[in-house]
DNA sequence: GTCTATACTTGGATAGAC
DNA sequence: GTCTATCCAAGTATAGAC
């Protein structure tokens, strides 16, 4: 679902609008929306700026591209999980995997983060003081794939109150976005902040490490 | 400690300067930096954008006049709570008092942090893309707040590897700091939120919701 | 598809009058 | 302390040649 237009050849044959779309994440990201010129961008891609107009009809349209990618990537790491799940069988023990299910679904998260740094990192940095035109653009496939997360929760966690439901979500969102600051890339380092937050958030910290993150002691 | 200049008078005798870092922060907040004029932020405050260099040296020097403000702030919040357990008398079950310790100083970043929003803020939504000499200013008192946090985790979880306390500190902060983009401010729901991040940081969400968060069944 | 040239706007910062 | 006037730099966007 949410299918995005994907590049064909390999990366040498990228599409104009390809290259520039790249680029633009990038620098989007280590730069912030209005620090970014594109003149620098062109020179990225090594073009002028006159001539990215071809490409894009204005620098709101790269950033609202730039951020729809990123939010189905979001949206299809997701529904990846939930299809995972439904081959998996019906009639399962469906109490004590609300704890697997969680937990897959936050490694997911975290996965397509950092996996789609570029596009997805957006949404976290740049997302709130971007032009009203852009978070207009974008809010319908964010409010998709938050209302993915409230139902999951409200699966998971039954006997909680909509509004502690809402004030969990939000903590938790926070707590993965966040990494997108100080988090190393790499996909063992992304796994294993994965399962000590899926394991913090359902267990606590305040009982024991579980035994495969850590040995005794410290280490 | 780390004492900022506080004003003397009623409201509406603030110096020129003070109100120019309130109306700053605000709009630096609200919008971004770059974002912000000196123009329009001279108008906030009933003044011409030339007139703002008789007190700031520069837009940078006013942002970092309202990072370390805000930074400040939350130390003086941390230190505090130090001090409340420190007469609290030492030869307490020093055990037991891991969680509460832990939520003491939630509920004090949180509360510092929502109270203060307009100088605080920033350092979520726009530390990270100011300018580089903006950052290296304000650096130092970030990283004496971090060190106290991290000083923290070590007493508070001393069986945790330093890897793990470090990314479930970054995790939390990550889960605190962007509740300023959502929670409606009021003293009662930020207690409220510290309350439920608290008990959800320490005891997790598997076991059963506390008594007093919430009665039986959902409300 | 990409270039050059340029129109148009806005912003940070300075100088000097009051 | 605040104003006006102004300089200078930089950015988005457009037009038209190639």
């Amino acid at each position: 679902m949410a299918a995005v237009s994907a590049p064909s050849g390999p990366p040498e044959t990228l599409s104009g609008r390809e290259r520039i779309l790249s680029a633009a994440a990038q620098r989007f990201l280590d730069a912030g929306y209005v620090e970014t010129s594109l003149r620098d961008l062109a020179a990225d891609v090594g073009m002028k700026a006159g001539s990215m107009y071809y490409h894009f009809e204005s620098k709101d349209a790269l950033l609202i591209a730039v951020l729809e990618r990123g939010m189905s990537l979001m949206v299809d790491a997701f529904e990846e999980v939930v299809d995972g799940f439904a081959v998996a069988g019906v009639d399962n023990a469906i109490e004590s995997a609300a704890d697997q299910r969680l937990a897959a679904h936050i490694t997911a998260h975290l996965r397509a983060l950092h996996d789609n740094r570029a596009f997805t990192a957006g949404h976290v940095t740049l997302f709130r003081t971007a032009p009203q035109v852009v978070r207009e653009a974008v809010l319908p496939l964010r409010d998709g794939y938050e209302a993915r997360w409230t139902a999951l929760l409200a699966e998971v966690l039954p006997d909680r109150s909509i509004d502690e439901r809402t004030m969990l979500r939000l903590g938790l969102f926070g707590a993965m976005n966040a990494s997108i600051e100080w988090l190393d890339t790499g996909r063992g380092t992304v796994d294993r902040f994965a399962r000590l937050v899926a394991d913090q958030f359902w267990r606590g910290v305040g009982s024991e490490p579980s035994e495969e993150s850590s040995g005794k002691g410290k280490r």
